[in-house]
DNA sequence: CCTAATTTTGCACAAAAGTGCCAATATTTA
DNA sequence: TAAATATTGGCACTTTTGTGCAAAATTAGG
């Protein structure tokens, strides 16, 4: 490449980019076809003789997104930057405010939307700057926690949805796992449950939690397991739950006394859901994540940079 | 602006830049609208979050370009970069190829191309690479040198270039500066020389150098002149010439003896052709180009760099 | 110096991007 | 909380840009 030419696509690029010519423009003042002008442009970027760089946009990230959307099949991904030395809770917090950000964007005037349990979706809807006005409807995918952690219960979250968008709320009165699979039944089958399966079956969003390994002492439900679950569960190597629902690495759901007493949307349900949402984060929790997104349920995922990073590498091995 | 937005921003500018995505694919990839994204690339280029930076080029060059263009209303310009240390021989070479090649790209198929004498103009020809073919006509716009210079005749100008270009070229049989008035006039109006005058009048493309004041002795064609031209021209304070017309440092034509002994083309023919382009350098023409183009008869300038700054400096004074 | 291979142009047309307008939303301010 | 201000959505339309193809120009090879 002669050096004349090249300080020629430097000028045609300076102009185009730089002084904001059209190319109609560059090539009135240098006598050159048009489309000459746009083929050199394109030349410049190739030689890299025009060098773009954007600022305030981290690539890395960018890619982690691309990987993991493409690896999963998921139709969106969230993943925001993860700081060194946050604690877990700020951590946990800015998870929180992404997803409800994003839920506000993504919410339509009429929509149907569940939210299950799981940490992070507690501390969602307050943070919310602006209400948005709308007649969606929210309803809870499982059952409550135990009484001592009632402060949590997924009730708070649906009740809190609705008195910020407006719309209203369903509850559930009902622990997440019932003592025998005679009373879930009954339950589920009642009258006052119906309107619940009613609207499971027409979800538009579903905002779900992602629990991790068992050891995991955070849950705010697992007291409700007995400690037969607790065996069962580490005999079939549950390695996560999401919906109360466990299941192992390869993506197989535990089906059994547990699931029969568990009062939640049956996984399978969310396959059928527009935006089937998880939302988890952390390091012990990312192969239980891994094995969620591999069985398909979920179409989108939010969590953060080194939870995203960790799945990835799980999932190259 | 907050920095989620920011980011944002920052996403949409990378997908278009970086990853070639158009904006319509961008806008279904965000559930963004499609003008909006087309606004929001716009304003990130505002705020610096998109920088574009242009590599092999000197921004000093092309605003000194800028800047004399609009100085002197020419309708174009080019400048070629100064190197420390070079040879004022390979300076003028580089000027002529440079001169040559603008040539090149502005001749069309039926053009008259006039030649005045120049030092640079000598050079021009011989260093194009390839034929291109019209059938262009080529003028000599002054009189020949003294005999003793006959090797660098404006005859063998207009002869290579003919035989580049592929058309025909017209020859003066007249040194530039006659011994009397009446001797010019009567070659000026001969039936041989009627050919040239009307070429002269319909001029397409006129090449001119530009010649510095009396002092600088490197000149082809002055030895034609007298001493007594030469005491006029002290007195009335020649500052140059161009097409062997002297003038002075504002503007103004030397009209007398010599001027009426001088076989040339007016220089207020000059206004009237598309392409009247100087080609001159150094940096004792520069006062003398500077009130040439100060004059408005050349529309376009082929110097260089360390020549135009020496121009681009005596005029702000 | 001529001819074949490759590259560059010019052109018509297709695709993409920008603009002005107004209504609908969203955000900020008082 | 309401009014004021700013942003986005939606649309028709114009301008600008990109592309495939044929012609011209350049380069490379004999």
């Amino acid at each position: 490449m002669n050096n004349d030419k090249k300080r020629l696509l430097a000028k045609v690029a300076y102009l185009y980019f730089i002084e904001d010519y059209t190319q109609a423009e560059i090539s009135k003042e240098l006598n050159i076809y048009r489309t000459t002008i746009s083929r050199m442009l394109k030349q410049a970027k190739d030689l890299g003789i025009v060098s773009i760089k954007i600022n305030d946009f981290d690539t890395d990230l960018f890619d982690l997104e691309m990987t993991l959307k493409e690896k999963f099949q998921l139709k969106n991904i969230l993943i925001i930057p993860s700081y060194p030395k946050e604690s877990n809770k700020s951590k946990d917090q800015r998870l929180s405010l992404a997803a409800a950000l994003y839920l506000k964007r993504i919410i339509k005037p009429k929509d149907i939307v569940g939210f299950a349990w799981g940490s992070v979706l507690v501390g969602m809807i307050g943070q919310l700057q602006n209400p948005v006005k709308t007649e969606a409807t929210f309803v809870p995918l499982v059952g409550g926690p135990s009484p001592s952690n009632s402060q949590y219960h997924v009730n708070g979250i649906v009740y809190d949805a609705a008195r910020q968008f407006g719309g209203k709320s369903l509850f559930v009165d009902a622990a997440a796992v019932q003592e025998s699979k005679y009373i879930r039944d009954g339950i589920i089958n009642s009258q006052y449950f119906s309107d619940i399966r009613r609207l499971w079956a027409h979800l538009d969003i579903a905002f779900v939690g992602i629990g991790g390994p068992l050891t995991n002492s955070a849950s705010r439900w697992r007291d409700l397991l007995t400690d037969e679950d607790r065996v069962l569960l580490r005999e079939r190597q549950a390695i996560g739950d999401c919906c109360c629902t466990f299941f192992d690495r390869h993506g197989k759901i535990l089906t059994g006394s547990l699931l029969d007493r568990t009062i939640a949307v049956p996984l399978d349900n969310l396959r059928q859901v527009p935006n089937a949402i998880g939302v988890a984060r952390s390091l012990t929790k990312a192969p239980s994540i891994k094995a969620l997104l591999a069985m398909g349920i979920l179409n989108t995922l939010i969590t953060d940079e080194e939870t995203a990073t960790r799945i990835l590498e799980i999932s190259s091995k």
